[in-house]
Parts: structure tokens; sequence; C-alpha cells
DNA sequence: GTCAGATTGATTGATGTCGAACTATTCGAT
DNA sequence: ATCGAATAGTTCGACATCAATCAATCTGAC
């Protein structure tokens, strides 16, 4: 009585070795760890399918948040993307020697550098633009509009909790 | 008629020189953006709240997966928390220096390590879940129960249609 | 006006992760 | 039984990020 067994959770690591490994439920209900799945599948997956222009794909949210906002300081563009001020440095350079971006001395405070972004950076930020929302279309295969909506009002709150600390 | 203006979106970056950068409405909406922001500022909170026992706050996740597949090999972890096999040798490392895991031979396959929690590490593993767990309370403050069940299958759905790639 | 403290961007040293090697094994076709 | 291909874990070099610190500059109290 023991070859056609029971249904669900039976299947142990064992016996489908092929499968993933099974998570346990706590895991499997942790929003923590399925944020940080999704963020690294996603990510990588998105960087294999646009390399170049020195790894700009990564940070199309940096790129986005400057094309809104021109002239911003490096500080803030930081802030924005909840990285350190000393992060977005080489970011930068890197940007700026691909000829994305442009650092430009501001008038008035000879410390700070408002940063621009080129001609060539919008395109860059339109192509990456199109790309992200193909690769979020195929993501969301399966999820229903009203879903994938509560999913991003959902997360935007938690990023708003979060910077509360 | 211009000093009482516009309801959302004009009140720019030069007007209210505190608060954060906008988003544009694309990045505002955008999955893969928020689910970055939410993991990037998750877990530097929850790295802050719990320090010590080698970093361990960050590799719940690969954690609580050794204890529900314990003898579980190396790779099979790695493809469990999307990192790469050689990623989770340096962290396993210094998980046994810290006596929460275990490395032992497999009989019949001499290449393979199997990979156990410590009793140590089931405290750990106890006391990190616990912690996580208040975390998300955190997190999720002003979310429905409701919501939140949605958010998390929609990502475990997500997470499933990138392993596919 | 001056000077202590805050702020901006940059630099440095440590660690995490990746991708491409490499070594030791195991598997499979013959 | 043998040997080429696949597999498990590791090592190595490159880069991202952080935390702490630095130099230049700005601000505000006096």
């Amino acid at each position: 009585m023991s070859d056609d067994l029971d249904i669900s959770t039976a299947r142990s690591a064992a016996e489908s070795p092929d499968a993933l490994l099974p998570l346990g439920s706590e895991l499997q209900h942790s929003l923590n760890f399925q944020i940080r799945m999704a963020q690294i599948l996603s990510y990588r997956q998105f960087e294999k399918k646009q390399p170049g222009y020195g790894g700009a794909a990564r940070f199309l949210g940096l790129l986005s948040i400057i094309k809104n906002n021109p002239g911003a300081p490096q500080h803030r563009l930081a802030e924005a993307v909840g990285l350190q001020r000393s992060s977005v440095v080489p970011i930068l350079d890197r940007m700026e020697s691909e000829g994305i971006v442009e650092r430009r001395d501001v008038e008035g405070d000879r410390r700070a550098k408002a940063v621009y972004l080129t001609g060539k950076g919008d395109q860059v930020v339109a192509e990456l633009s199109d790309s992200a929302l193909q690769m979020e279309r195929y993501m969301t295969a399966g999820l229903s509009p009203e879903q994938i909506r509560v999913m991003v009002e959902g997360l935007s709150q938690i990023v708003e909790n979060l910077r509360k600390l």
C-alpha cells in the first residue's frame, strides 16, 4: 500500500531528483524571500537580454530618474535609488565614459555636480525601457492586470514604509 | 493664476528641496523597479536589525532551505536560492566556520558534499525567522492581509515564470 | 567677517557575486 | 573494460556595494 501514494507534499527531494528543492511553507509565504528571488532572477535575466552600454541595464532606474530630474546632484540620485553616495560615483563614472550621462559644475555650489542625460543617454533609456516593458510582460504571464496593479501599489507602499526607518 | 496651482505632479524638485526626487510615472509603475527597491531596502534594514552570526541574516532563505532539505548537495541549494554554485561556496565556508552548518561526505559520490544544519544553526534560523516575521509586519503596515496574499502569490508566479528562461 | 560644523563628491579597504577556468569524480556509449 | 562527456565543488579575476574617511566647500552663529 505504498506505490500510489499521497498527493501533494509527499514527493520529497529523494523521489523527484530533478525538481527544485522544496521551500518550507514558511519561506514559500515569506514576502521578503519572494521579493528577493524575483529581484535576483529578473535583473539577471534583464542584463542577459540587454548587455552592453557598460552594464546600463542594471541602472535603468537611475537613468530614468536622471531623465526626470535633469541637473539633480549625485547624493539625491543615490537616495532615490537606495544606494550610498559613494556607490553612485563609479556608476556615473562608467555611464559618463559611455557617453550616456554628463556631470556639469553647479553655479553657486562648487562642491556639487549636476547630472544630465546626454542625447545618446536618451536613446539608451528609450531602448532599455522598451526592453524592460517586454520583460515585465513575460514575467507577469498568468497574472491579471488588476493583480499586477495591486502588487505595484503594495510594493510602493512597502518601499515607503521602509524609507521611514 | 499660478500660485495655488495644480494638484499632484506639479510640485517639482526645485520647489520642495527636501522631498525625494520624483520618479516618472513609468518608473512608478514598473514592477521591476519597485521589486528592486523593496529588496534593497528590506535586506539592508534586516541586516542592520540582525547583525552577527557572520552575516547570516542575509542567508536566512538559504539556511531555511537547508533545514527543510537536510543533506542536499550544494549545487541544488544554489539553484534554489538563485545563486551560482561558486557563490554558495564562500557562504557555506562562513556558515560552517560559525558552526551553523556542516558539510559531510556523501557515500556513493565522492564529488558531492551533503549540507546539514547544526543544532546551533537550528537556533539561529529560529531566531532570524522570528525577526524576519517582525520585519514583515512592519514593512506591510497599511496593507490588508488579502493584499499581502495576492502579492506573495504573484511574486511566486513571477519567480516561476523567470525560472523557465 | 570668522570659524566650527555640516554637506558634497571622491577615495579606500572589505566583502559578495559572477563567470570562466580547474580538479576530481562519475556516467554512458561502445 | 575504456575513454570522452558530464557533473560537484572549488579557485580566481573582475566588478558592485558598503562603511569609514578625506578634501573642498558651504552655512550659520557669533
